[in-house]
DNA sequence: TGGACATGTCGATGGATTCCGATATATTTG
DNA sequence: CAAATATATCGGAATCCATCGACATGTCCA
């Protein structure tokens, strides 16, 4: 039921030489990832990617208390995904990081949209 | 030093509807990018998408004792994201999610490669 | 000035994650 | 069979994260 230990597994060992990102660079994209790896948090880029928006309507949007809206947004804008700008009594939150575009566009891509 | 309160934010309040993903969909998003948000998991994910690897030979690549290498690919292949294939005492893992590549352009082309 | 509103901050709590040593299972080889 | 190799599993320690209520700050308006 085993297959023969001489089928080797692919290419390699002779194959061209992988192209590896240095582990420095995926502790930042790791980082990155989790930053964006929580179903509120995730909500609220695709909000955002859309135009700005402010505290409490993001906050709605998620059905959350705005007070901790306000937590994931400032965890967002700490790690440089999100921006912001205070308007009166408000303020309105806006992406930084132009590549969130893409990352959301695979996740609509696997996990579908509206 | 304030923007005045009339000048309206952007667009929405009467533009065009916003296309959210569920929040239940978002979950599973954010699942998935939890059990990639790891550097060594990201390291062994980038390599895998070039070919199959052994539990050891992504273990030395990440500089890791094999037994947590073990424990990094059981999670993601719990997540359905690898599987695997068992050759004599080895066992080589492969990608079993098809969109985890253009996860990896993205990333790839935020952070570099090689 | 005082009250309502929007946002931000603090501290505690419970639960999840990560890492590790020790050990277990399976397979090949002598 | 015994030893060596490759992988997997278990239990604990340390750390991190999400959530929450309570409160603080800043802004608008009557």
């Amino acid at each position: 039921m085993i297959a023969k230990r001489t089928a080797k597994p692919a290419k390699k060992k002779g194959g061209k030489r992988l192209r590896l990102t240095g582990l420095e660079a995926m502790g930042q994209a790791a980082e990155c990832l989790k930053t964006l790896a929580h179903p509120h948090r995730l909500r609220m880029v695709q909000m955002l990617l859309q135009g700005e928006y402010a505290v409490g309507e993001l906050a709605e949007a998620c059905g959350l208390p705005s007070h901790m809206a306000s937590e994931h947004l400032r965890l967002m804008q700490r790690t440089g995904l999100l921006n912001s700008r205070k308007e009166g009594r408000r303020v309105y939150y806006g992406v930084a990081e132009p590549h969130l575009a893409n990352i959301m566009e695979c996740i609509e891509g696997r996990f579908g949209k509206g």
